[in-house]
DNA sequence: CCATTAACGCGAG
DNA sequence: CTCGCGTTAATGG
């Protein structure tokens, strides 16, 4: 967990739930709260002039929501939208910089978790620059089970549909199911009642 | 809604 | 020409 929830609520936080498809905000509003998600999962979308979603996050338990924006003076790029039951907690913008200011270590932790999200995007987007559409997917996995404890072969579960796969790697779902397959030929992952363990 | 398959088009190499 | 991906359509869960 990023910030300890006693914290948040001591500097006025609040706790919010929401459903499935729920808006926390959208695309070019701006950014008035520090957001950290409790409980649940939430993903950061924007729909390209064509109108197909590109997945930019998807985010849980744990993890703040697109804490970026409060340090410059821009609107979310992006929209939030929830996907599963989820509780959030939100403190105003102004009582987190309060915060911030009187709690180094925050400060701090704020620092290393914005720098790992930013090192995460880096390596993100070298894989999904790639031609290769196994590079590409690969990647996506490889990021989702860094979070998880055990590392050993077809341990994790990949929380994603093909069709949200499809969306972060910019893929079509057909593709994203041809290499999907061709990998567990190749046993890379396997596959079992639909559910891709790798 | 999600997963899968097949046929076909098309561009890159 | 071949290969891989996108598109479309159809099927089944």
């Amino acid at each position: 967990m990023l910030i300890k929830e006693e914290l948040l609520l001591a500097y006025g936080a609040e706790i919010d739930s929401f459903d499935p498809n729920d808006i926390i905000f959208n695309e070019a509003d701006k950014p008035r709260y520090y957001y950290q998600i409790i409980s649940g999962r939430i993903k950061l979308n924007h729909y390209n002039e064509a109108g197909k979603e590109l997945i930019l996050a998807i985010l849980h338990k744990g993890l703040s929501v697109c804490e970026l924006l409060l340090f410059i003076d821009k609107s979310y790029p992006v929209n939030a939208i929830v996907l599963e039951p989820s509780r959030v907690i939100k403190l105003p913008k102004k009582n987190f910089f309060q915060m911030m200011d009187e709690n180094q270590e925050i400060s701090r932790d704020v620092n290393k978790f914005l720098s790992e999200r930013l090192y995460y995007k880096f390596i993100m987007l070298e894989n999904n620059s790639s031609l290769n559409a196994e590079v590409r997917i690969k990647g996506v996995m490889d990021y989702h089970k860094s979070f998880y404890t055990d590392q050993s072969a077809f341990s994790f579960e990949i929380p994603l549909t093909r069709q949200q796969l499809a969306s972060i790697t910019g893929l079509r779902v057909e593709t994203v199911i041809r290499t999907i397959k061709n990998l567990e030929k190749h046993n890379v992952v396997k596959i079992r009642n639909g559910k891709i363990l790798y």
